[in-house]
Order: C-alpha cells, then sequence, then structure tokens
RNA sequence: GCGCCCGUAGCUCAACUGGAUAGAGCACCUGACUACGGAUCAGGAGGUUGGGGGUUCGAAUCCUCCCGGGCGCACCA
C-alpha cells in the first residue's frame, strides 16, 4: 500500500520546499518535517534548523540564515528568523492554489484500499440511550465518514448489548410484574421500571435470582421456548426506539449485529480456545491465563455454571468479523472503562498466535460524568440522551424566534441547529478526557461552537443566493483579487492534513479545530471583502468564487463530523 | 494495594507529539458605519502549565518522586 497519496491544500507547497531543502542540506526528504510558525503572519511553514547545525558544522541561526540566501524556491518567499526559516507562499499563487484544491469534490480525500471495521454506539437493549452513549456514537460516527472519505470500505458495526445474564434477570422480573399495556406504550420506560425493581427486590427475594438465572439458560439453550419469544420482543422494541435517535444523527449501520448474534459460535469458540491451549479451569470457571502477556487477571470465558461470558462474545465476535471480513482495521469505539477487556481480548487472540490480533484497536473515550456524580441507572442519576437532544432543538427553535421569524422550515433548521451544537460540542474534546456534562455548555449556540460553523456556512449561502447567478468558473476569475484572504486560504488548506491526523490518531477533535478556524478567517474574509453590489464584475466574480469555496469547505468538514448543513438558519 | 487515564487563564478546552512571546471560546470590560445575516466582528484584562528534582541547545510535552481527581482489577456487561 505504498501509492503517494494525493496533494491537496498546502500539501504541494509543502513537498517543494521539502524538496528543496532536502537537496540544499543534503538530507533525505523523510528527515524534513515542516513545522508552523508560532505566529501565522511569519508565513505558513517553519523549518527549526538546530537538528541539520550539526551535519551543515553551522550554529542553526548561521545555517537558517544561509538558507535563506541560498534557496530559490518558486512562488515561495523564506526568511531567517534566529535558528528558524520561515517560509511564506506568494499571496496569488496561494489562493489560486488553494480555491482550485478545495473546489474539488473529492477535497482532503484519498483512494487508500483498505477495509475498516467500526464498531459503536452498542447500546443495551431494554434500556434508554442516555448521555454515555453519546459520546461512542458520534465518534464512531465521525471516525467512519472519516475513513470512509479517505476510500476504506467501511463497516459501521452496531454490537448491541441484547445477551447476558442481565436478560434472564430481565425475564424474570418481566414474569412477576410485566404489564402488555404499560409494554406497548412506552416500552423503554416499562423495561427500565422493571429492571430497577429487579434490582431492588433481589435482595430481599432470593427466588428472583435463581429464576433470572434459570431464564438465562433457557435463553442460552438454543430452544424456541417462550423466554426467547420474551427476548425477541424487547429486542425489536428496542431496535424501533434506537433506530429513531439514530435517523436524527443520520447514523445508519451496515450492520446491526448484537451479542446474540454469535450465539451459536460460542461452543466453537471455546473449542478452539481449547484446541489451541490456552484454556484451565480455576474454580470451576474457565478461564485464559495472561501473566505472560502482562495481564494480572484472567480472561473468563465461560463461568462455573456453565453460561458465557462478555469476553466469550466478543472473541466469537472477533474471530467471526475477521473470517468474513479480513479487515485491515477493526476498531472498538468503547469507553476507557473498557480498556483491560480489550486489552485481555488481543492477549488471548495472541496466545492462540493470530496474526490479525494487531489489526484490532480499542478506541477509548472519557466518560461523561454530571456534576453530582458517576452516571448510574439503576439510582436513577442519568439524563437521557433523546431529552438532550429535544432540549437542545427547543432551545434553538426559540433562537430562531428570536433572530429569524421569517425563516421558513423551521422545525428542520432548529432540529438541525440543535443536533449540530450537541454533536460538535462532543467532537470538540480530546477523546480520553472525562467531560462533566454541563447544560449550559452543551447547549451554548455562541463562540466555538456548531451553530458558529453553521451559521458561517448559512451566511455563505445567503450571499450565493442573493448573487443570482451561478458561481463563475475557476478559469474565467482574476486571483489577484483574493490575495487578500490569506488568512482564509490557509485555514482551508490546512483542512486535508487535519482530516489525515485526525485518522491516524482517532480523534476527530483536530477536524473540529480546523474548521472553527476556517469559520474564523471566513467570518473576517466576508467582513473585510465585500461581493456583491461592488460594480466591479471581476471582483465579485472573484470573491463569489471564494465565498464558494468557504461554504464547501465548511460543508465537508461538517459534514465529516456530523454536524448538519442549513443553507439559512 | 496493583494497573491505566487525567491535572494548562475564574470556567470549558487547544498547543502541530521536544521548538519561537503557552493560544481559543465562555464569563467580565470597551467598541462596530443605515454594506451582502449582530448565532457576527475589532480590542482589553486574565498564566510560576498541580509541586519538587532530572535529561538538553530548548520541556506544558520525556524520566523520576510527591499531591490531587477519574476508571479498572475473574463467574456483570
Amino acid at each position: 500500500m505504498t501509492t503517494t497519496p494525493p496533494l491537496h491544500g498546502l500539501d504541494t507547497f509543502a513537498l517543494t520546499i521539502r524538496q528543496a531543502v532536502s537537496s540544499a542540506i543534503d538530507v533525505k526528504i523523510d528527515l524534513i518535517s515542516l513545522e508552523r510558525p508560532r505566529q501565522e503572519s511569519l508565513g505558513e511553514f517553519a523549518l527549526p534548523c538546530f537538528r541539520f547545525a550539526k551535519q551543515a558544522k553551522l550554529a542553526p541561526p548561521a545555517l537558517a540564515s544561509k538558507l535563506a540566501d541560498e534557496l530559490a524556491i518558486e512562488n515561495v518567499n523564506c526568511e531567517a528568523v534566529g535558528p528558524f526559516l520561515n517560509f511564506r507562499i506568494d499571496a496569488n499563487s496561494l489562493a489560486r492554489s488553494i480555491v482550485t484544491s478545495a473546489q474539488n469534490d473529492n477535497y482532503a480525500g484519498d483512494n487508500q484500499d483498505l477495509t475498516t471495521l467500526v464498531e459503536f454506539s452498542s447500546p443495551n437493549i431494554a434500556k434508554p440511550m442516555h448521555i454515555g452513549h453519546m459520546r461512542t456514537t458520534v465518534i464512531g460516527a465521525a471516525l467512519s465518514r472519516i475513513y470512509s472519505h479517505l476510500g476504506h470500505d467501511v463497516k459501521r458495526i452496531n454490537h448491541l448489548g441484547d445477551w447476558g445474564s442481565q436478560f434472564g434477570k430481565l425475564v424474570a422480573a418481566w414474569q412477576r410484574w410485566g404489564s402488555e399495556d404499560k409494554l406497548n406504550e412506552l416500552p423503554i420506560a416499562h423495561l427500565l421500571e422493571l429492571y430497577v425493581r429487579y434490582h431492588e427486590e433481589e435482595k430481599n427475594d432470593k427466588t428472583l435470582a435463581v429464576d433470572a438465572k434459570k431464564y438465562f439458560q433457557q435463553l442460552e439453550s438454543g430452544e424456541d421456548n417462550q423466554t426467547r419469544a420474551t427476548w425477541k420482543q424487547f429486542t425489536a422494541l428496542s431496535l424501533t426506539e434506537f433506530d429513531k435517535v439514530y435517523a436524527r444523527f443520520g447514523i445508519e449501520f451496515d450492520y446491526v449485529r448484537g451479542e446474540s448474534w454469535y450465539e451459536d459460535q460460542l461452543d466453537d469458540m471455546i473449542t478452539w480456545l481449547d484446541e489451541c491451549g490456552v484454556t484451565e479451569l480455576s474454580d470451576g470457571a474457565t478461564i485464559v491465563n495472561l501473566e505472560e502477556q502482562g495481564i494480572k487477571t484472567p480472561s473468563l470465558v465461560k463461568t462455573a455454571h456453565g453460561t458465557t461470558l462478555y469476553a466469550t462474545r466478543d472473541l466469537a465476535a472477533a474471530k467471526s468479523r475477521w473470517e468474513e471480513f479480513k479487515f485491515d482495521h477493526s476498531l472498538y469505539v468503547v469507553g476507557a472503562e473498557q480498556t483491560l477487556h480489550f486489552q485481555q481480548l488481543k492477549a488471548v487472540l495472541s496466545r492462540c498466535g493470530v496474526e490479525w490480533e494487531k489489526r484490532m484497536e480499542h478506541i477509548p473515550f472519557g466518560l461523561i460524568r454530571l456534576t453530582e456524580g458517576k452516571l448510574s441507572t439503576r439510582e436513577g442519576r442519568v439524563i437521557a440522551l433523546v431529552d438532550v437532544l429535544n432540549r437542545s432543538v427547543e432551545l434553538a427553535a426559540k433562537s430562531i424566534e428570536q433572530k429569524n421569524p421569517d425563516l421558513p422550515n423551521k422545525e428542520t433548521v432548529a432540529e438541525q441547529v440543535g443536533l449540530g451544537a450537541i454533536v460538535f460540542h462532543d467532537l470538540k474534546h480530546q477523546r480520553q478526557k472525562d467531560v462533566v456534562f454541563d447544560w449550559k455548555e452543551v447547549l451554548s449556540f455562541e463562540g466555538d461552537t456548531g451553530p458558529y460553523l453553521q451559521y458561517t456556512h448559512a451566511r455563505c449561502c445567503s450571499i450565493l443566493r442573493r448573487a443570482e447567478k451561478d458561481v463563475p468558473q475557476l478559469d474565467d476569475i482574476d486571483f489577484s483579487v483574493l490575495e487578500g484572504g490569506r488568512e482564509l486560504w490557509v485555514a482551508i488548506g490546512r483542512l486535508p492534513q487535519a482530516v489525515r491526523e485526525a485518522a491516524a490518531k482517532r480523534e476527530p477533535m483536530l477536524i473540529a479545530n480546523a474548521l472553527l478556524k476556517v469559520a474564523a478567517a471566513g467570518n473576517g474574509f466576508y467582513r473585510d471583502n465585500q461581493v456583491l453590489g461592488t460594480n466591479d464584475d471581476n471582483l465579485e466574480k472573484a470573491r463569489l468564487v471564494a465565498i464558494d469555496t468557504l461554504r464547501k469547505t465548511l460543508a465537508l468538514g461538517m459534514k465529516l463530523l456530523g454536524v448538519p448543513t442549513p443553507q439559512e438558519m
């Protein structure tokens, strides 16, 4: 897979500069990596000369100024500032190059021939989705789109929590206190009520736990019994609810496969582990010892009373996916609290001697906490995901009523803005960090927010709409008119690198930050450069193209993140 | 107790993975012309990067020891 990646945005300039420096100081081009100057005013690229000073037998500042004198790069001016060499791209070719590049539909894209699995969202059946599910859903969906844009064949997998002893408990509760009427009316709420009641009464009623175990064994038996029928009903009802949420986020899965989907592969999994010679018995349970892999806690694949566990199912899922997809990458967008589980998973497979285990990767993210403490479904410390969405949309609607009461499609736009705020807020932070859920902050529409991007996008659409003509062809415009937009062109030109880095680090935040810079520069641009009504056809044409390029770039980035792009708001 | 993650402006977060004077938003203060949308823009104030020590040309970033917070540590998922 050593095809050279396509050059987008500032890439062409970076490459030219690196080539020139490489031959000037006789250092392999791979070793020359450009950085960003401290201040944008210094230029677009910087090269710290410390690393090459020794070989050149010059002090870093001397080398920098020597290079500044010697280098002659077309359309690039270089200047030494102390030990740094700063490169500044000629304004005209910057504008021309970036606009041309960003107008391409595949801007920041690639055609990497890879198969990438992304497992994300994965809510539990019979429980409402809460804000804890938001991060995996939003991050997973964003990563999927990013890889897709880079040409990967992406398989989105929703690994529903639809199996396990909890369903024995739920069925036990259902048998005692369940109500068909309530179930039909508010399915998830009723199931949650049963779940909570089970845990309350379990302490005093020992027969509950006995029943729960019995029902789960019935479920696992594979027979077509009453327990299974009940479970199927719960699953279907839950999925209907989940799908409503996914539809609002604009997310589609390629495979909705719960843990139960791997049910008939579990025996084979245990057999396979036995054949690999990695299993042993411990207190009646079947385990895989991982001490040699540096993990003290063994992986438990079968309980003493013969039922399978989370680990068993995930092992089966991993193997099944390998056999089906022969993936290049298999990413698990799952909370950081499950780090040990994934280490164990990979370690077990490693002990079994499979090579593809290395292609599996846990993408952890910090958990969402409330100011009152950790989320707990049982203790009622939850915020339902739909509540967050609804409140945000409601607030967006209010805002529209205030700012733009004549807007057509108010409801649709309110939905787009409300969701955009939430999605962007989630993706703005580094994955790994815990976040404290704060209504005020999540529902903010000002400053570095989703609505800010949407607003900038809408302003562009507005100008283009008022122009009442098609966006001019590129070969028909005078780029010298756009020389003043340096900040904007640089911001747009840096998006492709942000996309590549976001993909490599599995960190959508990098795109979010790059987009904020584009929007900020864009707002400055149309403030300083009046587009319409200048009575200068040449000027208007070029600036229309500029606005269209800004609009297009924002739309691309927002699409990757999952932030809707209304044309008016 | 052991392992992993985190600690940066009053608050929420950045800082190109070792580079230049640590940057944004919120909140606070000041300002924006009958110009394409004020969900915007321009400016001000705000910092001993939790603390000590070390590595080197150079540290928020790397190593080490403390302090503080979070998560996890086999018959739940």
